[in-house]
DNA sequence: TTAAAATACTACTAAAGAGTAGGATTGAAT
DNA sequence: ATTCAATCCTACTCTTTAGTAGTATTTTAA
């Protein structure tokens, strides 16, 4: 499991090789309960199942996380972090509203259809307690707001046509979120194929005639 | 809680009102349990919970029910009848593809929001045995096929325009599924108002020019 | 009136699983 | 070599809760 090279003196940088196996372990263990969940669910996985994957002990687990709870939390913003990395390229950058709302929602898609999908889109609030439960609702928020202020900027410049752009951020951050129930890896189509059938159908809806 | 009428002699008819009361009772706790589930989420959710909310005590409710797993099943069952009742009205119209389909997706909508809403969508394949889950799972792959089979006939009598009818229906099923995850009765929105707005943004999409 | 069936309760059992106590082992630094 | 901290384990505790045993009460049918 740990080869450990010798690796003589490296001083007083962060990343000694003592934190960086520390901070790798416990990535693994957050990785491990990911996938878990997304298999079995979260209440239907026990720490002792993640441990046993993992070849290690329980008491183990908690020496890299506190509780379940937080390991659940952890899966999340992983997971999250991918779309917020979408959100801040979408803010630098100086294309349309409408290419800015595509490029947030490839990084959406890939979230949701990576293993931290199931735990961002499924999980439930009430597992986590109330600290880290309102923790991540105040992050789904942002997200949203992140969606609703790219269509508005959109549809501000030209490029979005929408009635209501509250309700289309809820409908296309539903379809999205929903990905993660279905999606498996030997799906016919990759993440990136998923994304533009998705924007296509974002883009045009089901409309009969172009020229109405 | 029973105004028991002394009603003489009701012989032959199976609605007795010893069945009647039954079953509506019965309907009492799977409606109860919904609630309870939808608020609370299944697991953080006990059979002494919906009991104490009833009134009643624990062997109550498995007098009526056989078990949690069961319950679950019940109130998915309920808000899934909404849903076939849309496409049982669909099958048996004339209107266009594209119409029919506005009529199945509102049924969906009042479905998902209902408070079977969230048994439906959020409940775990897990939570209910291979058995239950199976036959669940099924229901719901007759749901999807349902929605494909209107988008491919609105394709066919040029009522809508799609290239991936699959996805489209993912996304469309997905977008209504997560209103279970956001609506509540205090909500601006009417549910057919919501209807209205998801359908909307299913016909167009964000499309800038009605003529490109 | 009375026997059988239906309905309901109090008080349990049993299992699962989150989290911990306390100790062994390993590695780094002096 | 030896100490201190980091890492990991075995073997528990403790709580929650699904589900049941056994009994009391009510209703229906004869």
């Amino acid at each position: 499991m740990s080869a450990r090279l010798p690796s003589r003196q490296q001083p007083r940088a962060w990343p000694s090789r003592r934190h960086r196996d520390h901070a790798s372990k416990r990535d693994a263990i957050v990785l491990a309960a990911a996938r878990a969940f997304s298999r079995r669910g979260f209440h239907q996985t026990s720490l002792d199942d993640i441990a046993r994957e993992l070849g290690i002990s329980k008491p183990t687990v908690y020496y890299y996380v506190e509780n379940k709870e937080q390991l659940l939390f952890e899966c999340f913003r992983a997971g999250l972090a991918v779309i917020e990395e979408g959100l801040k390229k979408a803010e630098s950058s100086s294309v349309s509203g409408r290419e800015r709302l595509a490029l947030v929602i490839r990084h959406y898609v890939r979230a949701v259809a990576s293993d931290f999908g199931w735990c961002m889109t499924r999980a439930e609030d009430q597992d986590l307690g109330p600290e880290l439960g309102g923790h991540i609702r105040q992050l789904k928020a942002g997200i949203d707001r992140g969606l609703r202020a790219l269509i508005e900027a959109g549809i501000k410049d030209g490029s979005i046509t929408c009635t209501d752009p509250k309700m289309a951020a809820f409908a296309m951050a539903g379809a999205c979120n929903w990905i993660a129930h279905w999606y498996r890896e030997n799906q016919p189509l990759t993440v990136e194929e998923l994304a533009d059938r998705f924007l296509a159908f974002f883009a045009d809806g089901l409309r009969t005639d172009p020229s109405r």
